[in-house]
DNA sequence: CAGCATCCAGTTGGATACTG
DNA sequence: CAGTATCCAACTGGATGCTG
């Protein structure tokens, strides 16, 4: 007799699982890479400094708390560092660290497979939207 | 006297911005990346083809639904197909498609830099905690 | 065996208002 | 100018139960 039901067992492969993967150094580059806003931050860098408001500029589609919030996030993993100078007023500015501009590379390395490759990508997301659609339809026996 | 208020301004500059962030092909793949299970997924299949069961023995951590809800994003996007033999049981195979293969050395590119770097990560993760801490504490009067 | 539907908690991200 | 605090809507992801 076992000690453990099924159940049990699964669940336990599954913590394991999830612990594994809060550790795992790639899952947790590509999860931080998703956060909306860190390519672009990323991007405004690249090209050199920039201050606070120059960064909501250029990131006019982020909410003043996002643009802070993924600052700060890119900061406390050393990807960029953020110095401020002078006071009333306040300047800040923000800049890649070596380690941020290390992964300029692998940024780049996304961008050059998405575009040439988003064609590809659109027609394949096309064909299969077709697809479901047609088998919905025939699924009602509806012609459209 | 301008027709529309700064407000007015900004508010469409950020709907602007957000429309072309919705088109560029790189956060729209940064973002599929960072799909919790995506990456598993694709490297659970780089090694071959494999069936619905053992792909869910393989990500032990992913509900049945974002199994399901993985594979399908990424077939709709033609990364991965997935075929059908045989019924009762039913036996479903997912393999990638040359253009999920075609993404295999970018993420590999992702896996390389984390793992060269998740040391400096963690480090400088450390140090920013400590600092935060430590000033907050300052801030307070706090020896601790 | 593989997958869908439903319900629900937790998280993410945005709007607004205020501070040094 | 730069940033914090709060409140809230929308989305993400997980648990459970059911189907061909």
């Amino acid at each position: 007799m076992t000690t453990r039901t099924a159940a049990q067992r699964r669940e336990q492969a599954r913590a394991e699982h999830l612990r594994r993967m809060a550790l795992c150094p790639t899952l947790r580059m590509l999860d931080r890479m998703g956060d909306k806003w860190v390519g672009l931050v990323l991007r405004e860098l690249a090209s050199g400094p920039l201050r606070s408001g120059e960064l909501s500029r250029a990131l006019a589609g982020a909410s003043q708390k996002m643009l802070t919030q993924t600052l700060r996030g890119l900061e406390r993993d050393g990807l960029l560092s953020r110095s401020v100078t002078g006071s009333v007023p306040v300047r800040v500015e923000y800049r890649l660290t070596p380690l941020g501009r290390s992964l300029l590379p692998v940024i780049e390395a996304v961008t050059d497979w998405a575009e040439r490759h988003v064609v590809e990508l659109d027609r394949a997301r096309k064909r299969y939207d077709r697809t479901i659609e047609a088998r919905d339809a025939g699924d009602r026996g509806v012609v459209q």
